[in-house]
DNA sequence: ATTTTAATGGGTATAAATACGTAGGTAATG
DNA sequence: CATTACCTACGTATTTATACCCATTAAAAT
């Protein structure tokens, strides 16, 4: 009992809770000492449990996996922290990857792929699937064939957020200046940095990039 | 060995179909026989193997959980099916129901409810989880509340719905124009039309209740 | 202490959209 | 044959949006 490995387990799926244990405790040096079902209860049962390894599904309610594993990390920069995930997206892989976990498995892989994760960073190595190995592997070679391009992350104000989201409700500027006590012409000018910013040239364009962008809807 | 009931199980999930099985080996008397990982295998599996349950998961890939329940209940109209899904959308929920499913369970629940599923439609009966039950109880509030309004059908001509995708993709009506080789008065006719249709009126609201419609995107 | 950012507002001009109206031609349908 | 639906097109007037320019102020960052 005393030199079993401890767990913190993290998914706001029972279901998955109780699958992930029982392959678990088919290994014996393996203890699950405590559970959470969103990313606010992992962070608390890491900080007062302190596990050897704390698992986390991305998504969760409350928190996701993501945003709590960097919290873990910022309070401990040596926790021992698994991803598991229903999605193989690059872009899900890369954040984990840049925050500092040390594995990534999803779910549609085989137990066998949990445990070998799990044993591994347990031995303080990193463990990456066969999944995300390959879409490493995809994006290393896109990156080294054509330059990436720097994707231009665009900044918008608090201000700018609540004009676009107005421009959405189908408000004309007047309107909007009604509705927040300004100037037609502030609104306007909002108008025309937000065009500027996502180089489009009217409205319609506006409300289409700014959803692609999860600004609204 | 003889009389255990035999099952089905189909997840794309590998990692899921696991831990079922796992939760189910615990009742000494289910077996599952066949495991698929999309629509199509567990259509086949389900006529080769004439399990006395067949549990599917609502999304899997090259053919969901919900086609593969309406084909198998073509073939064979007694057909025992357990939904299992991630999500407790209404909207799936009376599909399922709809289509003639014996019960529903969500990932999120417990594995007992999974079991109260299984043993309730292997003894003739159907089982909805707490969860579902919860859901249907909510629209028949609705539903007896508020008499459903009928959503106006709106119709759209061919002509109209090539010009509500153009102004979806920002063009002006003078683009428009020249690239349908019609007048801008023409164009700014049909946007008219379009907008006394949908009772909107700017392009904006336009183009989001198009998409709501499904007309778009 | 200086610079930058965010939010505010204006001038002027043009382009585009909207709100009304009307109406011809054609193909399908009763 | 009459009607209807659809696509076409125009007139006129007003409202909105866009494209440039610019400036002030308060707060935040360096």
């Amino acid at each position: 009992m005393s030199n079993k490995y401890t767990i913190v387990l993290a998914d706001d799926h029972a279901m998955i809770r109780e699958g992930v244990k029982n392959l678990l405790k088919q290994a014996k040096d393996f203890h699950v000492v405590g559970e959470a079902s969103n990313g606010q209860e992992a962070i608390d049962k890491y900080a007062a449990l302190k596990p050897n390894l704390l698992i986390l599904d991305i998504s969760m309610p409350d928190m996701n996996g993501m945003d709590a594993a960097k919290k873990v990390l910022d309070m401990d920069s040596n926790a021992n922290i698994l991803m598991l995930s229903m999605y193989d997206d690059e872009d899900y892989i890369s954040r984990c990857i840049e925050s500092g976990v040390k594995g990534y498995v999803v779910k549609s892989e085989s137990g066998q792929e949990l445990e070998y994760a799990v044993r591994a960073i347990l031995q303080g190595k990193t463990y990456f699937s066969q999944k995300v190995q390959e879409v490493i592997l995809t994006k290393y070679k896109q990156n080294v064939t054509r330059k990436r391009q720097p994707e231009e992350i665009v900044k918008l104000t608090n201000r700018e957020v609540e004009i676009i989201q107005l421009i959405d409700e189908g408000l004309t500027s007047q309107q909007m200046a009604d509705k927040l006590f300004i100037s037609p012409r502030t609104v306007e000018t909002h108008r025309a940095n937000l065009m500027k910013k996502f180089t489009v040239k009217n409205a319609i364009e506006l409300v289409k990039k700014a959803r692609q962008l999860q600004i609204i809807n």
